[in-house]
DNA sequence: GTCCTTAAGTTGACTCACTCAAGACAACAC
DNA sequence: GTGTTGTCTTGAGTGAGTCAACTTAAGGAC
């Protein structure tokens, strides 16, 4: 199927094998998932595909600019096609689940810092930070069960 | 020396131990630091302290909003005792160093994104990635230096 | 000042994400 | 079909960080 790859990935100089197909076919599905979902989903096509296979082909793909790697703080590298785009990433506090959003400026970089300390700026990565929908549900139903028996309540 | 940190840590409900005041005092003067640099200044003050004593002195101080942890992509866990005022970062790609940017807007979160997805968001984390002054110096003298030689330039 | 409770530190083993190296295999140019 | 070489597999290793059990010491009660 998706012979997109196979042309995306021969441009790119990279050579066409089953464990890339299947790993782009799994970042297609699956976007913002880590290296180990990415191998356990591959298995699926690819029975034999190696831990050390995704990860020398996700840094394929990254080095190809094919994929872009995610590292929001406190969890694992996450990985997404979506590149060229300067898109930017809501992360939920509650179960690390990644939306994306659109940058409202466009091109990187997005912003400019106040005081630029002589860095020659290329890049403005923006993470929001909060509770995604169902973990804002979750929240309020265990706050309202344990603040009635226990006054137990806010949780950084 | 430094009684505000006995004072700042009480207040905070955390006891006043040796191994603390050592760890604030490193944070003090080596802002961005990890902790295995934090652990090696501090055994300076005080020489029989763990490095899993200052994962742990990290942990308590970051739990009472007395240091902030940051983690930049591709680098390990760093620590900072600014918080409360929704600075940014500059990294520099180069040499991993970081600067401090005062946050234009102020509160946080001090950006809104254009498609919140539901998330309730209380804070917008920026990264301004670059390249430091130094840095900006030695590339260019190494591009110089082999674009001559072998044509060679661009890196991503 | 002394005693006691318990938070905090020390020690040592462990987990997890990720990297490195060597040999086997397979994509693709010819 | 053949040869080259980039890619995958296998297996060992690294480093940041965590966990658990025991020991130590901070600080309140007396």
């Amino acid at each position: 199927m998706e012979t997109a790859w196979d042309d995306q990935l021969r441009t790119a100089g990279l050579r066409v094998t089953r464990p890339r197909l299947s790993v782009l076919g799994v970042l297609a599905e699956h976007p913002h998932v880590d290296a180990d979902t990415i191998a356990t989903a591959a298995r699926a096509v690819h029975p034999s595909i190696s831990p050390q296979a995704v990860y020398g082909v996700l840094k394929a793909l990254v080095g190809a600019g094919m994929a872009r790697r995610i590292e929001p703080a406190g969890g694992t590298a996450r990985y997404e096609l979506r590149v060229g785009d300067n898109h930017h990433h809501l992360v939920c506090r509650g179960c690390g689940v990644i939306a994306d959003v659109d940058c409202v400026v466009g091109a990187a970089p997005c912003l400019a810092p106040s005081d630029a300390a002589g860095f020659a700026v290329d890049e403005a990565e923006v993470v929001f930070w909060g509770l995604c929908a169902d973990c804002q549900v979750a929240r309020r139903q265990h706050s309202n069960a344990t603040s009635t028996a226990t006054g137990e309540g806010v949780r950084s």
